[in-house]
DNA sequence: TATGAATGAGGCTTCATTCAT
DNA sequence: CATGAATGAAGCCTCATTCAT
């Protein structure tokens, strides 16, 4: 087993990602790193380069994933209904966002702020991100599944919806007692998602697959 | 007048919102702000108590603000069709975010750290939306106007589509071309979220006001 | 008086001298400099925009009036003999830089590390000095009063001179009991200087202007 | 072959000659030296007791076969006369320094700080130093081959021309387009140490070897 | 009201070294 | 012999703030 050896690299991981996520990045310093991971405070920048290395294996360990999920259903663009393999990603998403919702707070914030770091890492993953969305959604024009929405504004309504719980989470909990973190959130909360596509997004000759009522009953 | 008075005061806060906006409240420091409202560093203790006074200053300007646009619409609840009074208030919160779209920036992003000064400010003003909200939706449904979506995806939906343009501006500029602070954008934009509200909050026999193409033609 | 208004700066600047000096560019930590000068540590950024900063101002501080000492000669070219007016530059210097011994030190040592700094402000000083230096010897030969001696060999071994002693002031301390900052060294090292030229320099013509008894009685 | 054996520590020893004179012992990091040797920065430790121990063994490698050139010629003091010995030691210690310039550098560069390493290694070869010097000059006083110059003064001279061109030798090779590192500079450089002796040291009665022309054709 | 000097705390990073492997 | 991990000390610098003027 190499868990001995990669531990404190994975410890400062660790405490870095719930700091930043709670704190911001230039709200947290190294030290409450280093002694939130119980190491010594050198070995982040033995291991990462410095606290900016850090924030970019952020970017890393989110994008990666998360673009990994849309080019897996992108692949099967052309043997399966745009609309289902939508679902499918969206489902992928909202999944992965749960489960590491800290990383996933802390990226969806960071790349808010201007700063050359974040254009420079991000800015290539969401080139990639737009360029695989658009050509999603001309593929479900073409097939006839989506009505001809303008492709921006669906991406952006899209991505508000499954960015927005997770950058928010203290708002979700303390304001509504939704609880981004926790898989009984994302099935609700995809279902809310999965009646915007079928009633804003799908051509009206569409079948709906989900009635309404799935997710009433809070 | 007291244009000079407040001058070096009001010079500061436009300087801190700018910085803020950009480079966020940790990453500012408060001789940048000083120095960009060409000030001296120990008049920004002088006139807001701190570099933290400021902060809680620019929560003010937006939140107070922000209420007032939904408490109007509130107080004519009951004489007027909640989905026509929704519309209004979409359009008045986003015509305020774009001609302030610096501060929304920076208070939509800020609020989302797990900071003290934050919650102390702004639970109040978000509780506050809160409550509005909901009478809101439930007078809504009352009148018969609005499905029985549940209102707290129903409030976290709405909310995604108003704040991400504007925390997210630089992704919607150098990636879309959409320019969130131009009116252009927020009128267009405006009817993107109506056609959400006419598709997926209004009940089938209201009467659609818009018909999707007004936004189709890109 | 603004005695006490350039104080602190004044204060920092003469420890850093003396430890520069004394452990050299490197070896000298701004807290050594610091607690030398009885100030706070952050003076000295806010001073001298750093440590590096510090170096600077201690090259120009040495090399404008080095400079000034050669430029007041040289003015002087057409109307008088080189020999004489070269003798009056080196007794010059020799007291400057007795006078301000550490600071030579401290330079002469400084410029002889290859780094990016010394380069830049040193470089400039450099040229300068061989611009006049070099017209100086032109002008010397041309005038029939020095023998055509390679200049470059001619200028590197009168550096040579004028240097040794303060660079390794504690050699000529410890070793010979010779004291450069002292007024008695410098007058006795300035005729051995001279003989040099006299016997070296002056074409043999030109009357040699001081007997080498003149240094003997040591 | 004890090659392969002593490669890392010859590895080490050269990186950390090669560094030493161009950034300084304390601008010289421990892990420059490893990196630029190819070798674990430990090595270090391990083979020379810590980077000071590096610096000792350079004041070794310098002053042990320089020594050595005067000893050599201290020894025939007896039988042969002092000038020929004199010129003989300087063209050994110019073509010694020549091919160990890095070497040379970085040791008459460091012995002038004031640090207790330096003090310590280097007094006693100082003062050997002095001890052959004195005793050269004061036989050949005896021989009636110097007049009667003051010593102190003659090694002082004598020393500064032997080690500038070295220690200066980024100023050489920038402002003068000298290469102290070449033997063709030295070559006329020894010339021109040879012509100070013969004008100044030597008495005048005593033959003067070379000719002034011999180094003028620069 | 405005300023520039000054400060102590804390920021991040690098250092030389040690140690188990 | 050689290595990479780990460390505590120290490096330099910036921070927000205060204070006398």
């Amino acid at each position: 087993m190499n868990k001995v050896v990669s531990s404190t690299r994975e410890k400062i991981m660790t405490a870095a990602i719930y700091l930043f996520n709670t704190k911001g990045y230039h709200g947290t310093s190294v030290r409450d790193i280093s002694s939130r991971a119980n190491v010594n405070v050198a070995n982040v920048s033995y291991y990462f380069k410095g606290k900016q290395g850090l924030l970019e294996e952020c970017f890393t360990r989110f994008f990666e994933p998360y673009l990994l999920i849309i080019e897996k259903v992108i692949k099967k663009i052309d043997e399966e209904r745009a609309d289902r393999l939508l679902l499918e990603a969206i489902k992928n998403i909202l999944t992965f966002q749960s489960q590491h919702h800290h990383l996933s707070r802390l990226v969806l914030r960071e790349i808010t702020v201007d700063s050359q770091v974040t254009r420079e890492i991000c800015s290539s993953y969401l080139m990639k991100e737009r360029y695989y969305l658009k050509l999603f959604f001309e593929k479900g024009i073409q097939q006839g599944v989506f009505s001809p929405f303008p492709i921006s504004f669906a991406v952006v309504h899209l991505k508000s919806l499954l960015s927005m719980p997770f950058i928010n989470k203290q708002y979700m909990e303390e304001v509504w007692n939704l609880y981004p973190h926790d898989k009984l959130f994302t099935d609700r909360y995809f279902l809310s998602i999965q009646m915007w596509i079928n009633k804003v997004l799908l051509k009206s000759n569409i079948v709906h697959q989900e009635p309404l009522s799935a997710i009433v009953n809070q």
